[in-house]
DNA sequence: TTGAAAGCGGTACCAA
DNA sequence: TTGGTACCGCTTTCAA
């Protein structure tokens, strides 16, 4: 009669409110009551009752049955992660944020990655809605190609929150994202106020969404500094990716160019990398850093405190934005309205300044 | 009468087998054959419908239900990885080899961390199995103290594979690990062969398995070089964690001592962090590195190749190390059998030559 | 204060 | 080749 009174017999299959109401003798829903908090309103359990059902619970070794519990109705306390980067193992040292401030907030994560593939993206979207999650977080690279696409995969899901800019003009997506512009714009000022004039900039090659607001806030600083802006002192390196050799070469390139045909006296880097090359480089031609030429390099990573000289770098305030994000995620969870401001939220960078410049 | 045909009146839920099979005139079951797959045996449906079915499932962007089919007895295909460490950035990128490989093979990641939190741990565990996912990759530091209760809290799962040793003396544990032992060794003869008579080895304050671990590797290396131990060269640096003011001091320190006191001709550094700040040391003396003092690091990080001069170090194989776990883990929770040797995975960490060496 | 019944969206098994 | 039925373990609603 009991549905599935069998597990009783069977001890290595885990209890349910069926079998833990059987052994009290009391009816499901009361265990469920006491237990799991269900039903709507003031329900009452005799103190006697539910005692014995916790302690039956509890030698059982109850566990709720959260596939169960999602299926009737209640949230699934997961949240998404969809990381669409091409370096991924970057991003993924944000999750270790992400999965604390979820943690405690009485969220799991399930997680996804994906680079510029739209299918697989898709993927994941779908496979996460049919889980059940609660909402998602999408850290992502601008996409140059196809914007509208990737907020329109994610348009089925609720509660997305983009860290980064995906290239949509829909204003209804929820975005935090760091001020490039600013970043660059706050290098060059740096710069231009301890008196270097002429300032190379690395970019890596274009097309990409972060390179052209580079070149912004490169034309901006120069702008408000009153220097004149120079095109050729904006010098291609090649794809991104790490330090391949072909790379390698491309930034020594680079750096002959600035030097023999631009005599700069400064170079804003791509990244902390490319700023430890462009250093070797200057350093092997006999140039000093900062005096002769001083770099800067991008994401303030670990190697800005290693190296000699360390290095002045732009921090991403990466803490500040994934905890920006995971807030608005929960307050669209909690079925909150977001302000205008809130759904777009920019996050200016710091420049750390170090020896190299 | 039908049960949810309420959903067809609502476009915005979801479609369901049943929500199909009244639009399409058959019954729920039939869809389930032909859009899931469900049943056993040669169940066939004849052409003409099935197209029908999946025309219309098509049509109404059918997505089937996950919690449904787990509560049925489908399997998540999801994997739970719990990250315990108190680096968790360093073992988080670890998570995205271990995405790809479980995307590849068809499984999402749920994700967890802690660090020497009991309670925690076992929190994780229970979520994830009340979750259902089919296994658990547990990325671990040994518990100097509590070795045996980890064992027991991830004894109630089914698939566990460890990545590292828990310290525990069970033998029905699956664990792939590093052996940190061959890597000092390595590092040891390394520096013998080349000449080096008097090796000062760094070590994190103690209690630590991986120290001890060190402490062997260094011994084993120098007997097979014929070379007599010297436990002044063992020299402590205080606590691990990245390089506070203090830690950094106490590097400094450690040099001062193995050099003025001990005469050392070669240092093998807890990490590559602390070889840098070792090297800096020595060249603020004057010394030379290698030609004066030769300096080994561990990890293999980036900073290796960008310092100069490049830093020796032993490399964790991480890679191997986590496609192996992996591998293991699909084949448990495919039920087969792991080999006793299979079961007690151990990768030999290589050591990577470079200048400063 | 407790319990019965119907539902969530699938699953397997057996009968038609 | 199809459909009926009884589950999976929980939730809500309503009646006792």
């Amino acid at each position: 009669m009991a549905k599935n009174s069998s597990n009783l017999a069977n001890p290595t299959v885990s209890p349910t409110l069926q079998s833990i109401a059987e052994r009290v003798g009391v009816s499901r829903v009361t265990v469920g009551h006491v237990l799991l908090g269900t039903g709507t309103g003031n329900i009452r359990v005799a103190e006697k009752t539910s005692n014995r059902i916790r302690k039956a619970a509890k030698q059982m070794g109850y566990q709720p049955n959260r596939m169960a519990q999602q299926l009737a109705g209640r949230a699934s306390n997961v949240i998404g992660v969809v990381i669409d980067s091409r370096s991924p193992a970057v991003f993924f040292s944000r999750l270790s944020a992400i999965e604390q401030f979820a943690s405690v907030s009485g969220y799991r994560l399930m997680v996804g990655q994906t680079h510029n593939d739209l299918g697989q993206l898709r993927e994941y979207c779908n496979d996460f809605a049919s889980r059940g999650i609660d909402g998602v977080i999408c850290i992502t690279h601008r996409y140059p190609d196809f914007g509208e696409q990737v907020a329109d995969i994610f348009a089925k899901l609720k509660n997305v929150v983009f860290i980064g800019q995906p290239a949509s003009e829909r204003t209804d997506l929820n975005i935090v994202a760091v001020d490039t512009v600013s970043g660059i714009r706050q290098a060059v000022e740096h710069l231009t106020s301890n008196n270097r004039k002429r300032i190379g900039l690395q970019l890596f090659t274009s097309g990409s969404y972060a390179m052209e607001q580079r070149r912004q806030g490169y034309c901006e600083g120069l702008k408000n500094s009153k220097i004149k802006i120079d095109e050729r002192l904006i010098v291609d390196i090649g794809p991104s990716g790490s330090m391949s050799p072909t790379a390698s070469s491309a930034v020594s390139q680079s750096v002959d160019t600035l030097i023999d045909e631009h005599h700069v006296d400064a170079i804003i880097s791509t990244n902390d990398i490319v700023a430890v090359h462009t250093i070797k480089c200057l350093k092997s031609r006999g140039l000093r850093v900062p005096e002769d030429v001083a770099v800067i390099g991008h994401d303030n990573t670990d190697i800005t405190n290693m190296y000699e000289p360390s290095i002045t770098s732009i921090d991403q305030q990466t803490d500040v934005v994934t905890l920006t994000a995971m807030k608005l995620l929960i307050k669209l969870i909690a079925n909150k309205t977001l302000t205008a401001q809130e759904r777009h939220t920019i996050i200016d960078p710091q420049l750390v300044t170090r020896e190299s410049s």
